[in-house]
DNA sequence: TTATATATTTCGAGT
DNA sequence: ACTCGAAGTATATAA
């Protein structure tokens, strides 16, 4: 059965049906008044209220509120999950090694427990980041300016990887800082330490940041500086609609 | 009622049941196979799969795999979700605004949909974050070496904030970066950048980095710099149990 | 396994 | 509304 469900189940029941669906590896689904306590590299405690409890196949634990994008408590992929009856109550433990947690919830009251199958072999498919601005640069680069021609990717200095190296028309080196979205002084900032890796001889090196929009302090900065600025939206093409565009001009 | 649960709905059933949900301001929890569009900051595309699908009373909109911990698609509180029925299929919708983001999900077959009233005023209760450690610092200023005196806290600088700055019972200046996690290169990098501020008097200016530990290669850097480390753990006491223990002690 | 950098980071605090 | 920095960040990738 795809999807199995059980209202106000005792105490019990809910662990049957819970050390069930985690021996099964199925997703779980619980709504439950519940406390939980936390600890590892940090510590927690949460007093009783009602929550969504979720356990994944791979080991995922969740505990979600009714606000906010993240979970209260949790614990990531590949954690180990069990139920235990103590004293009439029902707990769930899940517990990661390396770095060493353990998340322990009391469940006051379970209101619904719910067994899901979930089949799902798709993964996102996602545009927009860093990443595809930098292939976009390698590929078209005229994108910065006539003349740009891009010499190395993702060059390692002390200072950490610079996105993109490359020379201009006239042979000067540019040190080109990426950011997929509006730019912050911190960006200017890492543009800058780049930039005095070859400070020994920086006659002609350009720094340029490159980013669909920069904060008013960060641009200052940046004039500050001596450095420039230019405006790039990331492109936000997804893969697959790549491929009918390639074909469409072909 | 606490809890409404609806198995196999109907996707006119389920649109009703969605729509009532939203606009009481419960938690929604929907077992369905889905698929999903977004465009925003960036832009993706979810392919048809099972997934659990969240909508919290302040606007959250999650669908979660059944892998990972962070959702596959998403929107922050304060979106607005609506559902809408097409050529006899459900969808649903999430919009924020500012920035300008849409969600649209296709539901093609519903397996459960539940509306929870779920009562929680409890916030989470943490410790061991970098807030404790300067707050244990400045309360036992031996914890750095015996006669210590912080002087500021969170000192501004155009390289940043300084965590700490205090003097050593020499009166040498100390600047005190602190980590609550194993410190990186980054920290170092950091710190190196306060002292910098520093350089014009550096005579007798210490940059001390604190942590519960350290990478090979950051004390590596350190120690070429001339820079020290400090061990320290983040206090892990709770609020609630810190006023027990002065309790005891009283 | 450890270290580094990105992310539709999220979230909170300050301006 | 914008900006900045921390987080039990999570996650992917390279070393």
């Amino acid at each position: 059965m795809k999807c199995q469900v059980f209202e106000n189940p005792s105490p019990k029941k809910a662990y049957r049906v819970i050390e069930e669906g985690i021996r099964k590896r199925v997703l779980i689904v619980i709504l439950a008044c519940c406390s939980a306590s936390y600890e590892g590299r940090a510590r927690s405690r949460l007093e009783p209220g009602e929550r969504l409890i979720v356990i994944k196949p791979d080991g995922t634990f969740m505990i979600h509120q009714d606000r906010k994008v993240d979970p209260v408590n949790w614990q990531p992929p590949r954690s180990r999950c069990r139920s235990y009856m103590k004293g009439g109550k029902l707990y769930l433990e899940s517990i990661r090694r390396s770095p060493e947690e353990r998340l322990e919830v009391e469940i006051h009251e379970a209101h619904l427990v719910s067994c899901y199958t979930a089949r799902d072999r798709h993964e996102l498919e996602v545009a927009g980041h860093e990443r595809d601005m930098g292939d976009m640069i390698m590929e078209h680069p005229h994108l910065i300016e006539k003349g740009f021609r891009p010499v190395a990717r993702e060059y390692s200095t002390d200072a950490g990887f610079i996105d993109i190296l490359g020379k201009d028309e006239n042979g000067s080196l540019v040190i080109i800082e990426l950011k997929s979205r509006k730019a912050g002084v911190s960006a200017v900032k890492q543009l800058k330490r780049y930039l005095d890796e070859f400070r020994d001889d920086r006659r002609g090196v350009r720094g340029m940041l490159v980013a669909p929009s920069i904060t008013h302090d960060a641009m200052e900065m940046l004039e500050d500086e001596g450095l420039e600025f230019r405006s790039l939206e990331p492109l936000r093409e997804l893969r697959s609609a790549r491929g009918v565009t390639l074909d469409n001009f072909s």
